[in-house]
DNA sequence: GCCGTTTTCGGCCCGACTGTTTTCAGTCG
């Protein structure tokens, strides 16, 4: 949390260093703010361990940063941010979250008109004090305009799993058009990041006007914001922008790569071809005029001494160290997965609605669950219903858990007459009480196949509180897997408290197993903390935490952010076959 | 302000588009 905290402190400083024409240091602070957003241990840890050397040794931390780190450890500010402020008193986050509107024209619009947040800005632009000022114009008065309406109403980015769906439709759609040689998602969309702000296509074709045009006269467009001769933007009905970019064939893959970033990744990349004597831009590898590569990324990671890097992984996060020493792992791949444990099929809810025996149906019931787990392939599903502490979920006890067991017992004979090795587990989601203790009695979880615990309630505890709670949890021995651990729902409910580090040592230890929750507003653990646990060779399990059939297929998203934590098939046990599995737990 | 198998000083990724200009600054990715 505090790394993020003076990230965010440096990024604003860049921003204001930058309003003033300072040259070079904005870069710098930028730098060190995005390194500290994905460093994985805790600046005040590193601190208290090494003092200001160990600062040091963060990439983009020198003796300067350092001692801005050290300031804030201390007292809770850095002064220099303080004084920027002063300066141009301007809320910079609300500001340049608007389309169009970078930290100059924010020191213009202040200076001119006084404007310091978007309630300001929006009065200047609907009264037309915008369009008069000088650099200002009709145009970017009504952009403006449109910015604030755009971000009011979507908050400025989306869930994955709200965007991919629509990308793949919108691919398939563009597949359609002849001109068409190629097309890709690019940009953070096609490495899968959690959160997206906009969706990038390339595409390759000989006729980029007739390409375009297709694009912005697809259905669902709702504005067309540019409009060249190789690239488009626009919006789309659910409110969503998308741009378009085309390129020759010749040069598709140097785009691809170039448009797909991260932009550190990138920037890591140029500067390897420059040692090379050589350019790398988004129209090929070049050695002076003439071009070496680009039509696929493959061969332009090649020509830079590099294996080829799979997108989820280009956040110059030392994956191109490892890529030049050729040790790459070989990522998890959505096919590898065997099953799904954690599916919820509401036997407690249909059981009060007086279904009684045939609770395993309906549209939630355990045989729509596995008609589903079928269906996408599985060798196994594990029904994990919430347990008795959740009143509101219709939590099973010990007894309904005795009863759904004879009910799966009788399913699984019936695959077992049909000679099918297919299998249906039965676990539990039990919850995790805030001394640590289980809702379940021992005898009873001890009776199921697997175990899930998760902490449900009392999210915002202590530190070192909750930390105790989940080992507690890890040390009883019928306790299998932990659910999504530090409980974060993205975009409205912050992590809990714990410590990371603590908890994986007994993990191992206790060989229990930590899920990767694949809901996409869950996504946890998330990418740093699976680069964690694969590190101290902890055991995970990628599961859906499916409250409905159709959200199996969640599962795409969590092998996408397994795969942004490095995670390969012998890191995740749901990639065994189930007697393996079972042989795995507890 | 950071960084170093060309450097402890002198570099810092690079191109496209937009809207405003009358040759270019600002913004974006």
């Amino acid at each position: 949390m505090i790394n993020q905290e003076i990230a965010k402190i440096f990024h604003e400083i860049a921003q204001y260093l930058e309003m003033e024409d300072v040259v070079f240091k904005p870069q710098a602070y930028e730098k060190a703010s995005l390194n500290l957003e994905i460093l994985p241990d805790d600046v005040e840890e590193i601190y208290k361990k090494g003092g200001i050397a160990a600062l040091e040794k963060i990439s983009g931390i020198g003796k300067a940063l350092a001692k801005k780190i050290e300031e804030y450890l201390k007292t809770g500010k850095i002064k220099t941010l303080k004084e920027l402020k002063k300066k141009t008193p301007v809320n910079i986050e609300e500001l340049t979250a608007v389309e169009g509107l970078g930290v100059k024209r924010i020191k213009i619009l202040y200076k001119k008109l006084g404007i310091k947040n978007l309630n300001g800005l929006e009065k200047a632009a609907k009264k037309h004090k915008i369009a008069s000022l000088s650099g200002f114009g009709e145009k970017t008065e009504n952009n403006i305009l449109d910015g604030i309406k755009f971000l009011k109403r979507s908050k400025g980015r989306f869930l994955l799993g709200e965007i991919l769906p629509n990308v793949y439709k919108i691919i398939n759609e563009l597949k359609k058009v002849k001109e068409v040689e190629k097309i890709s998602e690019a940009g953070s969309i096609r490495r899968r990041k959690e959160t997206i702000g906009d969706v990038d296509i390339l595409i390759a074709s000989p006729k980029p006007k007739k390409v375009i045009e297709h694009f912005v006269s697809m259905s669902g467009v709702v504005r067309i914001w540019g409009k060249g001769s190789t690239k488009a933007s626009v919006r789309f009905k659910k409110e969503f922008d998308a741009d378009l970019r085309v390129v020759p064939e010749k040069s598709f893959g140097s785009a691809l790569q170039y448009f797909t970033g991260s932009k550190e990744h990138n920037i890591v990349l140029r500067k390897i071809a420059i040692n090379k004597g050589l350019k790398l831009s988004e129209y090929g590898l070049f050695r002076g005029a003439k071009r070496i590569a680009g039509k696929t990324e493959e061969e332009i990671y090649k020509k830079l001494g590099l294996q080829w890097i799979p997108p989820e992984m280009r956040e110059n996060q030392s994956e191109i160290e490892t890529a030049k020493a050729h040790q790459l792992p070989k990522l998890i791949k959505l096919n590898n997965i065997k099953g799904d444990l954690h599916c919820h099929s509401h036997w407690g809810a249909r059981l009060r609605q007086g279904f009684g025996g045939q609770a395993g149906k309906g549209k939630q019931g355990i045989e729509n669950l596995i008609k589903t787990a079928l269906e996408m392939g599985y060798e196994y599903v594990g029904i994990s219903d919430h347990t008795k502490f959740l009143a509101i979920e219709h939590g099973l006890n010990e007894k309904q858990l005795t009863q759904q067991r004879k009910f799966i017992d009788k399913l699984n004979s019936r695959f077992m007459f049909h000679d099918s090795c297919f299998r249906i587990l039965q676990g539990c989601e039990a919850n995790i009480m805030a001394d640590g203790s289980i809702d379940i009695k021992d005898e009873a979880l001890a009776k199921l196949d697997f175990v899930i615990a998760g902490v449900h309630s009392q999210l915002k505890m202590s530190k070192e509180r909750m930390t105790e709670r989940i080992i507690k949890a890890m040390k009883n021995p019928n306790v299998d897997i932990i659910s999504h651990i530090t409980g974060r729902v993205i975009q409205q409910r912050d992590e809990s408290e714990m410590d990371f580090d603590k908890i994986l040592k007994v993990a191992k230890e206790t060989g229990t197993i930590l899920e990767i929750n694949a809901h996409p507003s869950r996504l946890d653990l998330k990418d740093i903390n699976i680069r964690k646990a694969k590190k101290m060779g902890v055991k995970m399990i990628i599961n859906t935490d499916a409250h409905q059939p159709e959200q199996m297929y969640f599962i795409e998203y969590g092998v996408s952010q397994a795969r942004r934590g490095w995670a390969e098939k012998k890191d995740i046990v749901n990639c065994l076959p189930v007697e393996k599995l079972l042989k795995m737990l507890k």
